[in-house]
DNA sequence: AGCTAAATGTGCAGAGTTGCAAAAATGCAG
DNA sequence: CTGCATTTTTGCAACTCTGCACATTTAGCT
């Protein structure tokens, strides 16, 4: 029991248990019988909380699966920051991002979440939009990092262009015929952007 | 009379007119009361049109500003293909998306609906989901294109990351203090992205 | 323990959005 | 002009999501 859910007071257990069981509930109920035949009613008495509060968690039912959820966003920030100083705004924000997709690949659930993200395209349409989140995340780091502040220009442009590699690698991955390594197809994705986009030379 | 809204038969000639009426009728009621204050039900009535048939025409009610609707997805793609064969394919689809982009803010109704997205952010954001047709239509047309098909990592990327440019270039233009050109703003975009995200070397 | 302020959970009402199947409009023979 | 196939519109029902007001819980203090 001592693991790490002992951070803080009761609330922020309290919450943290919540939106795990809302998490656990989707992810069951999802495998079941596939997320066009889950309500979020039936999700919210699986994990014994109201309808509302579901909503005062999540976004959207897809929202459950993916990493990136609104109480991330400083904690990602944080970690641009963090970057040794050296390093441009995109090789930092590159390094995060990664970071992030490698932990969330590495966690024990992942398993069973990729299986539904890669048998249910609506899941990622409709989920991606958290991916605001991430970009939001990584607009306060950079514009801290750099000095030019959030709403900089050359900032939302290096955030925007990351998120989306994200999205790429995230389409690609699930699109792909053999079951490839997201951090590779991913990697890829980055290092396109960093040519500039120019095309890639085959070997 | 004997403008544009001549094609084909008389069924083509009223889906225009009925997307017409619901846009003149959006655009009217935003700019009266905002966006937020206004039902589809209320765009519905003065259009003529029940609810439901809305929504045959556009995924959302902020949709109805936007350029980019499921019906333009085959005339970009063929911009796409019709751009000279010894452009690079990223070069190709920005001349696509800027061509786009200027005639958008070319058009009679601009200064209305510029106003309308300067001053509701939350239209923005909603609305901007359309992109993915833009999206769709660009990877249709580099698809074929380069002959790699739509699903190609490469293709998806370029695809992506232009319509990227224009989410940076559109917010960046809604929150810039003093009013500038959008198609300026979405060059510097393009600009930064073709150098590979390096920062841009102030004067 | 008891009090208070802040955070969290809940119910409700209303708007947005979608699938489905029936009804109306249109295009096209004959 | 008439009948038939196709497209478009519509009504309906169910679900998603949000704002608001109110109840409940927790944190911090005495």
């Amino acid at each position: 029991m001592t693991t790490a859910d002992e951070g803080a007071g009761l609330r922020e257990r309290k919450k943290r248990m919540t939106r795990q069981a809302l998490r656990a509930a989707a992810v069951r109920l999802f495998t079941e019988r596939g997320p066009a035949c889950v309500t979020v009613e039936e999700i919210c008495a699986e994990a014994g909380v109201s309808p509302r509060t579901f909503f005062n968690y999540f976004d959207s039912k897809e929202e459950t699966l993916l990493p990136f959820t609104r109480d991330t966003r400083e904690e990602v920030a944080g970690r641009v920051r963090a970057r040794p100083p050296e390093e441009e705004p995109q090789e930092a924000v590159r390094a995060v991002v990664e970071e992030s997709i490698a932990r969330t690949v590495a966690g024990e659930t992942w398993s069973q979440e990729s299986a539904l993200l890669r048998s249910n395209p609506q899941l990622l349409q409709r989920g991606m939009v958290a991916a605001r989140t991430l970009n939001l995340a990584l607009r306060d780091g950079l514009g801290e990092r750099t000095g030019r502040g959030a709403e900089d220009p050359y900032v939302r442009l290096v955030a925007a262009v990351s998120v989306t590699a994200v999205h790429v690698a995230v389409n690609v991955w699930q699109g792909a015929v053999e079951e490839r390594d997201m951090s590779q197809v991913l990697a890829e994705a980055f290092d396109g952007i960093e040519r500039g986009l120019a095309p890639p030379q085959e070997a």
